[in-house]
Formats: structure tokens, C-alpha cells, sequence
DNA sequence: CAAGTCCGTAAGGTTAAGCTTACCGTTAGT
DNA sequence: ACTAACGGTAAGCTTAACCTTACGGACTTG
């Protein structure tokens, strides 16, 4: 999660989803030079969210549906419990907890 | 999407998601200062992610279910685009590899 | 083997994020 | 009106994130 908090991982994330690029090609497509992408990737990787292939002397990195599933998850419950609080919220006035 | 890379924040929004709570209370739950919290809690409010209200002199927060949707409804689209790269790419693979 | 790509890692500098202390406005109760 | 509780904001410091340059390893080709 704290993967996608950096605004050029986001990119770099976003031009993954089209399908699988290069690191060097990422790099010409960005305003930061080879190792920031490297880095950034490597992040990304940590986190689960792409993987990387040996192609040659090149290196693909690809989304990896794994982990979208698991920040989907993620938000889908937080949202059903978000529906539920305002559902409770409209029933009842109720506040209890602190006084 | 950035608000929710700081692992503090993510606690205060998760914390929110049983129901609405105070800034008071919320600073005595976590180990960061009250001030912290509510520089934390205007992120996620700019964010979208919570709103506030009066409540005599306390001020609740509460998760706000609409900007939750945007970020569901932006990893839902990330997922079926990664799915439909998956699929293309199988089939590449079965037309044979080129070299 | 030699040369040329492509990429990861290390080291260092710079900026921004996060936290704390201090201060002030607002609201409620006595 | 006075006091106390609650919380937002400003100023300052500290640490970590991000970027760049420099270097070395892996792989392919002539």
C-alpha cells in the first residue's frame, strides 16, 4: 500500500498495465533517470504488486494480479463496512462510546 | 491514494471503519500526539476518504463511503485490465513464442 | 575474447513528510 | 463571566524518501 503512495510508482504502475515494459524503456518514458525506476520497481516487487522476467538482456516487469487482488479485497471490505456504519448510522441516532 | 501511504494513516482509517470517533480519542489510541492526528485526519479529509461534524465541543470523523468507492472502483478497473494482459499473453504463448 | 547493452546496487545530497511543543479560538458548564 | 475541555494551526526539528552519479555484474554478438 505504502507502494502506491509515491506518485511516479503510480506511473510506473499505471504504464505496467498495459502490459509488460523494460526497465530502460519505463526510464525514457519518465522524468527520473534508470536506477530511480530500478529502484522504484524494486518497491513495487516488495510489495507484491509486479514481477519481473529475464528477456534476453532485458528485464520485463508485469502487473502482478496477485496482489491487485488483495488491495481489492481490501477496499471491498472497508467499503461494505462503511455501508454498513452509514446503514446503523440512519437506523439508529444512538451515540454510545464515550461520555 | 497518497493519503493512505502512511501506516499511521492507515490506522486512524482504519480505526474509523467501526463507527465515528473523536480526535481526542483517537490520539489516545495511537502513539503519536493529538496535533499529529488532526494534521493526519485534514490529509484524509482533502483526501476525500473522511468527513467531519460538530459534536459540542468534540469534532467526530467518520470514513466518508464515496471516496472510498473511487479507490475500489480504480484498483476494479487495474484488475480487469491485468486480467485481459493475462489472457493475451497466454495466448502468445500458445501461437508460439517468436525469437 | 572483446565490445556493447541492459540492469541492479552503493554512496551521497536534497527536499519533503511526520512529530512535537506552544498558542489561540470555540463550546459547555458552573 | 470564568473555567475547563476539545481541537485546529504555526514554527521548528528530525528522519526518511527520492533522485543522481558512479560502478560492477549478466548476457548477447561479432
Amino acid at each position: 500500500m505504502n507502494a502506491l503512495g509515491d506518485p511516479t510508482r503510480r506511473a510506473i504502475f499505471e504504464r505496467l498495465r498495459a502490459g509488460p515494459v523494460a526497465v530502460g524503456e519505463l526510464a525514457s518514458e519518465l522524468p527520473v533517470s534508470r536506477p530511480a525506476v530500478s529502484q522504484h520497481l524494486r518497491v513495487l516487487k516488495e510489495a507484491g504488486l509486479v514481477t519481473d522476467a529475464k528477456a534476453g538482456t532485458r528485464r520485463l516487469y508485469r502487473v502482478n494480479p496477485q496482489g491487485l487482488e488483495g488491495l481489492r479485497a481490501y477496499f471491498e471490505r472497508f467499503w461494505d463496512d462503511a455501508l454498513a456504519q452509514l446503514k446503523q448510522a440512519a437506523e439508529n441516532d444512538d451515540q454510545g462510546g464515550k461520555r
